[in-house]
DNA sequence: GACTATTGCATGCGCATGCATCTAATGTCT
DNA sequence: AGACATTAGATGCATGCGCATGCAATAGTC
């Protein structure tokens, strides 16, 4: 114990990395590295950001392929303005349709146009893919353009 | 066995949430609330964004307190351009200075100066904490379909 | 009902990022 | 040496994001 470096000393010295910045820092690899990888897998093969394939996903998840905004905010990790903003791409490609709704008409409901749907699943497997190859792949820290 | 869902199928069903898809998006969450914290503790404490801290710490890493910019951009996840304006950033508040690479004029080694040491040591705490805090801690907002 | 607070979403604005491109310095041929 | 390719880094531009704000509808209070 005479080296103990994992005590909860308030901030180790200058230099030394501890077990939370490596993990953070893998955390951080990792993430580049997938983001990058599905970002450029959607958009070459379906025209989709991630965002948008995020949105997408979500309301194919759900029986009636419709939700209200402030719910599908709650399970994407974006900005109340983003979101609206990326709901607003999807409509103008006809993927999402807005509708008001009913029950609170301050709300509104995004519905997946059987388009939508249909480029759903087709990226579906794209990024399955993309997920399976590299979520446990060994970090290369490559996110060039030709990776 | 008979409802193995961890199972190879090349894409599952519509609805159903593979392994690797429920991983992603802890993966997501995990990064996008530490990021959050991050970014807002070290704004408002030091001043600083999460790369110009991160490009700090890289330098304080090493002896010199000096590399050049190629060898930065291979340990931080930005574009070479983004990094060239993180660089600028830090150099307009006086916490690197550029200097042109002697032994090779195209290259340009940033030089973390003394102002700049003393705010990533003030900063790394900071850093360490949210760290410490929130690295392991459960997720709040939920991973799952939408709730 | 009239008045205020709150909620749901859209939008103006500024900022950081990535891509494509540019300049300058090196390296590599012949 | 001269010509072309390569490499390091900077910059114009487009895009996506978050913050702050605005508008409309609902909820709560009297």
């Amino acid at each position: 114990m005479v080296h103990d470096m994992t005590a909860t000393k308030v901030s180790g010295g200058t230099g030394e990395t501890t077990a939370d910045v490596r993990e953070w820092r893998e955390l951080l690899a990792r993430h580049a590295d997938l983001t990058c990888a599905l970002d450029r897998a959607l958009q070459a093969g379906h025209s989709l950001g991630m965002s948008e394939y995020e949105v997408l996903e979500r309301l194919a998840e759900l029986p009636e392929h419709s939700a209200k905004v402030a719910t599908i905010a709650k399970s994407v990790h974006l900005s109340q303005s983003a979101l609206s903003r990326v709901i607003g791409r999807l409509e103008t490609a006809g993927l999402v349709e807005r509708h008001m709704c009913p029950e609170d008409r301050r709300a509104v409901n995004v519905r997946l146009t059987d388009e939508g749907l249909h480029r759903q699943q087709e990226a579906q497997p794209t990024q399955r893919d993309v997920l399976a190859q590299r979520l446990h792949a060994p970090l290369v820290k490559s996110c060039d353009p030709l990776a």
